[in-house]
DNA sequence: GCATTAACCACAG
DNA sequence: CTGTGGTTAATGC
């Protein structure tokens, strides 16, 4: 097994950041880095969990098999944290997650994990604050998805990707038509004649998985609105 | 009833 | 893998 030097690494998570060096090395010896090819599995829903993943680069989307069809629950772009939830809620995992472009993931095993956990309390804290965040997040998406219709939901992730991932109003979609479907939950269909719509109203301009954001205003109110 | 929404099916590039 | 058109079931006015 490759050791990794977590001490040197730039691309430390912001609750590494607290870690001392004697801690780092912990981490260091039961951590190994991972590249993902886009399309790849980086952990299966079902399959038993014994690691943590942080995502140094790259995105990846976590997706729950439900009852009817796959869902994607969201997209997460490095760096952060994967698979907290599905390791440490259970043995096994209750979601998977696939790379939506090349990515490079540290695998921490959880033993040590949960040894830095209890050793730092400043560490434990950033986890604890991620958390959180992500649990804020996901209720508001799940309310969104929810209670608004197919406008609304497409127009919210068409606006997450801009405010959140990219940080620009412009950018190439990671995703297939199909995939936005499973993360707007509607049809891939819908997705397609949703898109030619927003373009014929001159709210957004897409070239394939070119996304500029035109009417951003028109876009948000068509979120709300849902 | 009638209109609208959005899924499902089919088929073409 | 996408875009479009037709059909259809559910829901609202």
């Amino acid at each position: 097994m490759k050791s990794v030097s977590c001490s040197t690494c730039l691309l430390k998570s912001k609750a590494a950041e607290n870690l001392e060096d004697a801690e780092l090395n912990i981490l260091g010896q039961s951590c190994v880095e991972v590249v993902f090819q886009k399309g790849e599995t980086i952990f299966k829903q079902s399959a038993l969990s014994s690691n943590i993943i942080y995502l140094q680069s790259g995105m990846v989307k976590l997706i729950m098999a439900g009852p009817q069809r796959t869902q994607i629950l969201r997209i997460k772009k490095a760096p952060c944290y994967l698979g907290l939830p599905t390791t440490m809620g259970d043995k096994v995992n209750h979601y998977s997650a696939v790379a939506v472009e090349p990515t490079t993931a540290c695998f921490i095993d959880i033993v040590a994990f949960k040894q830095l956990l209890r050793l730092n309390t400043d560490f434990s804290n950033e986890i604890t604050i991620e958390l959180c965040k992500n649990e804020l997040e996901q209720f508001h998406r799940c309310v969104k998805l929810v209670q608004s219709h197919v406008f609304g939901r497409m127009a919210g992730n068409l606006l997450y990707f801009a405010n959140e991932i990219y940080r620009s109003d412009e950018y190439d979609l990671p995703l297939s038509r199909n995939e936005l479907a499973d993360l707007a939950y509607t049809s891939r269909e819908t997705v397609s004649r949703l898109l030619s719509d927003l373009a014929k109203e001159q709210v957004i301009k897409i070239q394939g998985k070119h996304i500029q954001i035109i009417n951003k205003t028109m876009l948000q109110k068509i979120s709300e609105k849902g």
